[in-house]
DNA sequence: CAGATGAGAGTGAACGTTCATTCACTTACA
DNA sequence: TGTAAGTGAATGAACGTTCACTCTCATCTG
């Protein structure tokens, strides 16, 4: 897990390892952690939990993480890290609709197991009024924010996206979405990935592309009259 | 506690303030503990703290509410009391997606507060890994998810809805994305309500509005080629 | 009408438990 | 032999809940 490049000079090596191993005890903390907060909650959890889960005392836990809230930031910031990579797979693809549609795809398979969802939604829930987490996740949120709205600017300057898009708003949209959807998914066992997932791509192809009508226009039709009632099945 | 209705006897003037009066102390307490999980969350905030907000000493409180999960429990069951006057209105909407966006708008007006956004996604978090706040908020669900479902089903009997939706799905999905902007906007600003609701309606408008093409010709299509390259600006 | 009665409203200190954190200590190893 | 890894009992604070108690007041009794 060595993640820097400076291992060409000798006697490094022992120092190296016991980073290492210090590394790897504060990934198995992480994990144990994890298995605890999605279970019981931040504040529900003890650290006795997160001991027993990681089979360590806990005064060796403390010697890898100053505080329960340490060992919190320090999740978010992974999270932060693994959705990072997400939205490198977005800004490479041409058509933004569908580097959208891959990311929320890859997205929810990430969020899969039992502890996931909970856990992206304790996150965020503690978010809402823990100014530090809240801080961290912020971050979080404006970079993935930055991503997607610079891809669908891109795509109205190439003609991918409906030009009269509000794109902040938009983009937070999709963003509250995918969060709610991973949420739901949780109780909602129908909600399968396949399914899930053809619906999303229906939606978000209809709400992103261009309109023949404009929003305001759009607005102004629908507020007079229903749109749709004459056509069953034409065109 | 006889809150039926046999009341006509006389004498019943008095036992009735005395529940009127059980009733009132309750509601306060409901709001004092409602403000302070908004603020700390259901765990970290102590009874000591809502006994405070609510002027009472804690032997007082315990009069009205068994525990600390009965409180959580009464919460999650006005919330509920609330959103099904939501689904009423729905249900008397001639045009199902118009009336899902009148929905929508309310429920956003609703949500917004310091303490209501914070208290929606508490409750959420907290009912995926708590078994009787997740059968409360189960109900809940399935009350709303029945309401939007039949009103979708009963849209695309009457041409406003395309029959090629898959309705639970994206019933279920329109609810995510509620519960996920009402998480989002405590963060972002420039969610106002005005640009919200705007984008709300196009995305709802051109989600579930019948279109020519079907769902699985759609997905057909897209899957080989990108569908909107050539056109730029014309319609 | 004076005063006794008792039930419900309300109090706040105390209970046992659990919490996050610490520290004097032992073990392993280079 | 010295340093880092690891232990687990101890600590004081804070937790949810209880309990013995007082206060209030409508009703009943003589």
């Amino acid at each position: 897990m060595g993640q820097g490049g400076k291992d060409d000079a000798p006697a490094s090596t022992a120092s190296a390892t016991a980073i290492d191993a210090r590394e790897a005890q504060q990934q198995r903390i992480l994990a144990a952690a994890m298995a605890c907060f999605a279970r019981s909650g931040f504040h529900k959890a003890s650290m006795q939990d997160i001991c027993a889960e990681a089979g360590m005392s806990a005064g060796n836990l403390y010697r890898y993480f100053r505080s329960k809230e340490a060992i919190i930031a320090a999740i978010a910031e992974a999270e932060r890290v693994r959705n990072a990579a997400l939205f490198d797979l977005l800004q490479r693809a041409e058509d933004p609709v569908r580097g959208l549609i891959e990311l929320a795809r890859c997205y929810l398979r990430d969020m899969q197991g039992r502890d996931a969802p909970m856990l992206c939604t304790e996150i965020i829930a503690e978010a809402l009024r823990n100014p530090e987490i809240r801080t961290m996740f912020e971050r979080n949120i404006n970079e993935a924010h930055a991503a997607c709205a610079h891809a669908l600017r891109q795509g109205i300057a190439q003609g991918y996206v409906d030009p009269g898009l509000d794109v902040d708003v938009a983009v937070r949209m999709l963003m509250a979405l995918g969060d709610g959807i991973v949420a739901h998914r949780v109780i909602a066992d129908f909600m399968t990935d396949d399914r899930t997932e053809a619906v999303l791509e229906v939606m978000l192809e209809r709400f992103l592309r261009p309109h023949a009508a404009s929003t305001v226009v759009l607005a102004d039709t629908l507020s007079s009259q229903p749109a749709a009632a004459p056509l069953p099945t034409s065109a």
